[in-house]
DNA sequence: TCTGGGGTCCTAGGACCC
DNA sequence: TCTGGGGTCCTAGGACCC
């Protein structure tokens, strides 16, 4: 059996971890830039809010029903996911971090020496108890069962936290309840497709015949509909290191100067190479894109990428940015407000053999990654930015995001620690 | 006025090999 | 005149996830 433990509203609960005095009461968190709303409290979706929606086109239902809004930290997030999955392992032996917000469980032998539904009630409540993050389980024979398990849970109190699928029949009454669009693995596409052939429910899904499944689906909507029989076959095994590297935002103001696009180019640039030292690998290839405002059509659009290859895959921030800025140079149209930019790493491989070349233009390989590491050990210790490449430009720049409701970073900077009054 | 960010996997088709 | 068969690798685009 598996079990996904599953935060209810996560970046909403933290914040109200953390805000006492808003216990019920109607809670939401912006996505990056103040833009849209990605996480809201029950009592938020009572007021009318929904996940996605930009902020400005719902001020009114915000003010009227006196909802708290926050922007997005995800520093404080990840800290507080990393003390949930914490308490996690403390009680279950195998336990994948599938997201910030979602562990998987195998629960493999746990039925020989446990309850399993109050042994994973007890988790749930620990974890509440330690953290004030109220979590949602679910376990069944599958990983897409047990989703839907979590679900159920967080919808129906009856549960008190735990839902179990652990018979074909509670299988059947589950597959026949549950809404078709929420099912894992079924997106907006293959909800159409499912629809155009007649099926509604997971259940008339799960009832097809294999041969059905196989003319009309390739190989996800199978395991998907395998999961959904309750034969386990999606592996969620954790990757150890990403295949690409990407740092990319929306600006706060548009900017059109060439040399606050490459201050913006230039801070994504060295973001990127800080993540791929993090995970010891080197990059072959820096991809740049810009883009205007696509909301605006008063203005006119053009968006473009390029990709530099690195003569030698590399992590270092200078060569990086120098490639970063080299492809911004080339695409550039100086006519344009641009709106949004990024940089992209590709061809990442292990930075424990790399292929060097006879006439590298870098002459001192080794000590440019003292150099690196030098920084990053300063970063860290510091603060983000103690030490940066000049290009990067000051600290206030009209592109740089707004995030004018962000809660202190509590739990990562001793500056911005919680203060409590007696 | 204001509209997010960061990933993975799968497949089909093209280029190329013998 | 008649023009094969069996592979691999790479890439772009689609679909999905959080």
């Amino acid at each position: 059996m598996y079990a996904l433990i599953d935060c209810n509203s996560f970046f909403a609960s933290v914040e109200k971890a953390f805000h006492p005095g808003l216990r019920g009461k109607p809670v939401c968190v912006l996505s990056s830039n103040d833009g849209c709303i990605v996480a809201l409290t029950p009592e938020a979706k009572a007021a009318g809010l929904h996940r996605g929606e930009p902020i400005f086109k719902c001020r009114e239902a915000v003010e009227r029903h006196h909802v708290k809004v926050f922007s997005t930290n995800m520093m404080l997030y990840a800290a507080m996911s990393k003390r949930v999955t914490g308490i996690i392992r403390q009680s279950i032996e195998q336990v994948e971090n599938y997201s910030i917000d979602e562990s998987f469980c195998n629960l493999d032998g746990y039925e020989r020496h446990y309850d399993i539904e109050d042994y994973m009630r007890q988790v749930a409540q620990r974890i509440t108890t330690w953290t004030d993050i109220p979590v949602s389980v679910g376990v069944a024979p599958t990983k897409t069962l047990a989703k839907m398990g979590s679900k159920f849970a967080k919808q129906y109190r009856g549960y008190r936290g735990v839902c179990m699928i652990d018979t074909d029949e509670k299988r059947r009454k589950a597959l026949e309840l549950f809404d078709l669009a929420d099912v894992w693995g079924v997106g907006r596409r293959s909800l159409e497709k499912l629809h155009s052939l007649g099926v509604t429910t997971p259940l008339q899904f799960a009832d097809k015949p294999l041969p059905w499944v196989r003319n009309h689906f390739s190989k996800p909507g199978y395991q998907t509909w395998l999961e959904l029989n309750g034969h386990p076959c999606i592996d969620t095994a954790e990757l150890v290191s990403r295949q690409s590297i990407g740092t990319s935002r929306t600006f706060g103001d548009m900017v059109c100067t060439l040399d606050y696009l490459k201050a913006a180019v230039a801070t994504f640039a060295a973001s990127c190479a800080t993540k791929l030292r993090a995970q010891h690998s080197v990059a072959g290839t820096v991809t740049v894109f810009i883009c205007s405002n696509p909301f605006r059509d008063d203005l006119e659009q053009y968006s473009n990428a390029g990709t530099a290859l690195l003569h030698v895959p590399t992590a270092d921030t200078i060569e990086i940015t120098e490639a970063a800025l080299g492809v911004l140079g080339a695409i550039w149209n100086g006519r344009i407000l641009y709106k949004r930019a990024g940089v992209m790493l590709g061809a990442i491989s292990s930075d424990a053999c790399v292929q060097q070349k006879l006439f590298d233009p870098i002459g001192n390989r080794p000590e440019r990654q003292d150099l690196s590491r030098t920084v990053d050990m300063l970063n860290q210790r510091y603060g983000l930015k103690t030490v940066s490449l000049a290009v990067e430009g000051e600290s206030v720049q009209p592109w740089k995001v707004h995030c004018d409701h962000k809660t202190p970073n509590y739990l990562t900077d001793i500056r911005e620690i919680l203060t409590v009054r007696i």
